[in-house]
DNA sequence: CTAGGGTTAG
């Protein structure tokens, strides 16, 4: 047998462990085939650069890019190009990009592969930087080349960009076939244009059951969850089959409804299909039982099968357990996550962070916060935020401080965090000097931000600086006050004696007074014996809703 | 060799 021939079975082995999936297999072969010096082929390499990207494993990858060197496939602007997205997929943008431009003669492919391969990771601005340096390039792009450019303008909202590669496309007739409406859809979805979306979806001539699914998935996007079921019906009605995404993106409707008989009805039918053993579809049916109140079912059908679990599995399983106040089990799910080197990510820390707070556990929070550092994530905002607000929580606001003050990137949530932190450990008057050096600073400041400013007022007894932050909010920043705020002035103004514009302000409410008002004022009433306002507040709160907050407080 | 829709959090 010549070796030459033999290299060519082994890259038809390759490539098809990589078409059904088996992409570590795939990997193992290539090196077998390097350990029996077996001659490489570009369609051994090419196999087993894609299966890297899919896993994805860098080192392997890295270790198939240093073997096509020495075997001098790497003038084969194939190989470039699957390099480069293998090197994307694994999340190596550095090498992608050094892969890339070393190619000499880049074609529509070349372009086309960095375009989306930027698109899919995160690194948006990055894929329409190539797709313009490609037209300087004087490279025409194709319809392959806008499609994948078209993810990248829903990513930045850049609406303005994805009209003018619809309009593009309109004028090079691409319009007309069918696989790029799709992208066009999800495109306007995530823009919030969903006039266009619309209009993109009834004019395409035959319906792809992918376009169904761009725009149901759409309307379960913006909480229109009504409308993506009228969708998913009509779909049926056409006869179409439905496939794995649009179960993917019809079932977090009936989450959003807490439709749980329904629900379970649809994840019914993903068995039916035999569409269950797909992990976004699994997924998504944790995620529906969990919101919907049944987490235990969402346990029972991670456990029965959790070698297939990934990242996202596990995730849903601790926002669901966190969803339903059982924060206890979040903590046990993260826990057995790290057992098992289940590798947390960005998500899993943001879902867990807020544990440790709930359970004012400086144990939990403090390992945390090592991981947090260990894995990198420290400099993420959203991670600094809920490691700010948990060390408030749990009583170490110096931690919080310190942690706050060493932030290179804040947003107005972490003002809001160190400022709610001030406001619950009673240093009140460092609170409202946050929030003036927040004012000074021009921080974008929020409802969050003033509700923390008015609860120190209350801890405080700050009765003028109350009345004067309530009122800068309505006139000064536009903004409207919710029951939470009006219940802290009602408070505020009550513990003063002052009942009667505490009365007045409840009347001026342009909405429902809840229990925790009407609480708020009762308990000024008996502080300051007001027996006759406090029979009136009496039988307002008799005529709330009987399961309509606590009164505890009050009473 | 390049592609469209799709799960977790905020």
């Amino acid at each position: 047998m010549s070796s030459a021939r033999d290299g060519v079975s082994w890259g038809t082995m390759i490539s098809g462990y990589v078409h059904n999936g088996f992409f570590a297999r795939a990997l193992d072969l290539f090196d077998a085939m390097r350990i029996a010096n077996v001659k490489l082929n570009p369609v051994a390499v090419l196999g087993a650069l894609k299966a890297a990207g899919e896993i994805p494993d860098l080192d392997r990858g890295e270790d198939v890019h240093n073997y096509s060197v020495r075997n001098g496939l790497i003038f084969d602007i194939e190989v470039n190009t699957a390099l480069v997205i293998m090197y994307a997929k694994c999340g190596a943008t550095e090498k992608a990009k050094a892969v890339f431009a070393n190619i000499h003669e880049k074609d529509v492919v070349a372009w086309s592969a960095i375009i989306s391969s930027f698109a899919q990771n995160g690194s948006p601005k990055q894929a329409l930087l190539f797709l313009k340096e490609m037209q300087v390039q004087g490279v025409k792009p194709n319809r392959i080349t806008l499609v994948s450019a078209l993810p990248a303008c829903a990513e930045l909202s850049d609406i303005r960009l994805g009209k003018s590669i619809h309009c593009f496309m309109f004028k090079s007739d691409m319009i007309l076939d069918g696989s790029v409406s799709p992208a066009l859809i999800a495109m306007y979805c995530k823009c919030e244009s969903f006039g266009l979306a619309r209009a993109v979806f009834d004019r395409l001539n035959s319906k792809d059951v992918v376009a169904w699914n761009a725009l149901i998935n759409g309307y379960t996007q913006i909480d229109e969850p009504l409308e993506a079921l009228q969708l998913f019906r009509q779909l049926r009605m056409t006869g179409k089959i439905p496939d794995c995404a649009t179960f993917v993106a019809v079932l977090p409707a009936f989450a959003l409804l807490s439709d749980l008989k329904e629900g379970a009805s649809v994840h019914g039918m993903t068995i039916k299909y035999g569409f269950h053993s797909d992990l976004r579809v699994k997924n998504a049916t944790l995620d529906l039982y969990a919101k919907c109140g049944d987490v235990q079912t969402s346990h029972k059908l991670f456990a029965e099968r959790k070698a297939c679990a990934d990242i996202v599995s596990w995730n849903t399983m601790i926002a669901g357990y966190m969803h339903n106040g059982q924060v206890k089990q979040a903590m046990v799910i993260f826990h057995q996550m790290m057992f098992e080197y289940i590798k947390p990510n960005l998500v899993s820390l943001v879902s867990i962070i807020p544990a440790a707070a709930c359970l004012v556990s400086l144990r939990d929070g403090f390992a945390l916060h090592c991981y947090v550092v260990k894995s990198g994530f420290v400099s993420d905002v959203r991670i600094g935020n809920s490691l700010i607000d948990m060390y408030s929580k749990c009583g170490r606001l110096d931690c919080a401080q310190t942690f706050f003050d060493q932030m290179t990137q804040k947003d107005t949530t972490s003002w809001n965090s160190m400022l709610s932190g001030y406001s619950i450990n009673g240093l009140n008057h460092k609170a409202i000097s946050l929030f003036s050096q927040m004012e000074n600073d021009a921080i974008e400041v929020d409802a969050l931000t003033y509700l923390g400013v008015l609860s120190a007022c209350r801890h405080g007894g700050l009765v003028a600086k109350g009345r004067e932050t309530f009122d800068s909010m309505i006139h000064k920043k536009g903004l409207r006050p919710n029951v939470k705020h009006y219940a802290c002035m009602v408070d505020l103004l009550g513990r003063a004696g002052q009942l009667d514009e505490a009365w007045r302000l409840i009347q001026k409410m342009p909405i429902d007074p809840d229990a925790s008002v009407w609480g708020s004022l009762l308990g000024a009433c008996r502080m300051h014996g007001n027996s006759k306002l406090g029979e009136m507040v009496l039988e307002q709160l008799a005529r709330l809703a009987p399961n309509e907050g606590t009164l505890c407080g009050a009473l």
